[in-house]
DNA sequence: GTGGATGCAAAGAATTTGCAACCAA
DNA sequence: TTGGTTGCAAATTCTTTGCATCCAC
């Protein structure tokens, strides 16, 4: 039921990279470094990250938060990326070329995300198509704390 | 499946003021004139509330904005309101008192927002606190166009 | 060479907080 | 009376934007 390993992909990392780029240059976009990292720490996080966390997590210096926002907007634009705004209020994006449909636990503390490769949703969609709604898409996620945070008496940041 | 005309009520309104200025004193929170203003808007709003929104839906002056926001976090605390955080990044706060555990369905263009009372996913959760999890909880939400906006050619602001 | 992209800094928007005055219990 | 609340304003946090420079194509 659970992914440990490889939680939502279907390609190898390298893959989804260049189809990511394809993507890119199909749509007119240049390839630039910045980008390249931003879509590599995007798709080596495998599954939602914060925006303020990716930028920590791109080596040293190779882009500017600023970047990070314009770009992802403009990865969301053309279906690379998807956005949420999970329960705290700050924008959450994942990579979502190459990969099922899915969701997530994600602890409290430590903010460790794994996937789970069910979803029992889908069909409620279609009620909602019957309602009228075109486009109909839906958005589910599980927050808990996991074991190991659990066991600490305060809540550091350890997965 | 939808309510359309009471979206998340099994009581009438005034009982479930009165409910929530119980829980109110249960914790030991003062009623005040703000805050019964509040309560009274939220629940005449029979859904989902942006607070923005909910403020200026209030009597003139009868409330100073920052004093919402401090409100509605104590009420959340207390369990009379629920806290999410839709598509567009601002908070979003429902009463929940007398009401059953449901979800929504948010149009992309008006953003109007219709309450499901279905929820499928609770039994779902036991497999995430069989994982090891505590404190699970979940977040579902579906998104897409209604019918009124899908019939406009123009993407205006218009339930 | 040229227009799209980036860095830096400043602007905005949403939310929180400090503090003195106020009022519900 | 008294500590919880509120209003007002300043402070934070997150996100967007202006503009000169830069670089992918």
């Amino acid at each position: 039921m659970v992914h440990n390993h490889t939680p939502d992909s279907n390609q190898a990392p390298p893959a989804r990279l260049e189809e990511a780029l394809g993507v890119l240059r199909e749509h007119g976009h240049r390839i630039t470094r910045p980008r390249v990292a931003i879509l590599e720490a995007l798709i080596a996080r495998q599954g939602p990250v914060a925006i303020e966390v990716l930028h920590q997590s791109m080596p040293n210096g190779v882009c500017d938060l600023a970047t990070v926002y314009r770009c992802l907007a403009a990865f969301e634009k053309i279906g690379i990326v998807r956005r949420s705004y999970f329960s705290e209020g700050t924008a959450i994006y994942e990579f979502t070329l190459g990969g099922d449909h899915h969701h997530h636990i994600i602890c409290r503390e430590c903010q460790k995300v794994e996937a789970l490769d069910f979803c029992v949703v889908e069909g409620l969609e279609r009620l909602v198509r019957d309602r009228g709604y075109r486009d109909v898409s839906h958005m589910l996620e599980f927050f808990g704390v996991c074991s190991t945070c659990a066991e600490k008496p305060d809540p550091a940041k350890n997965p």
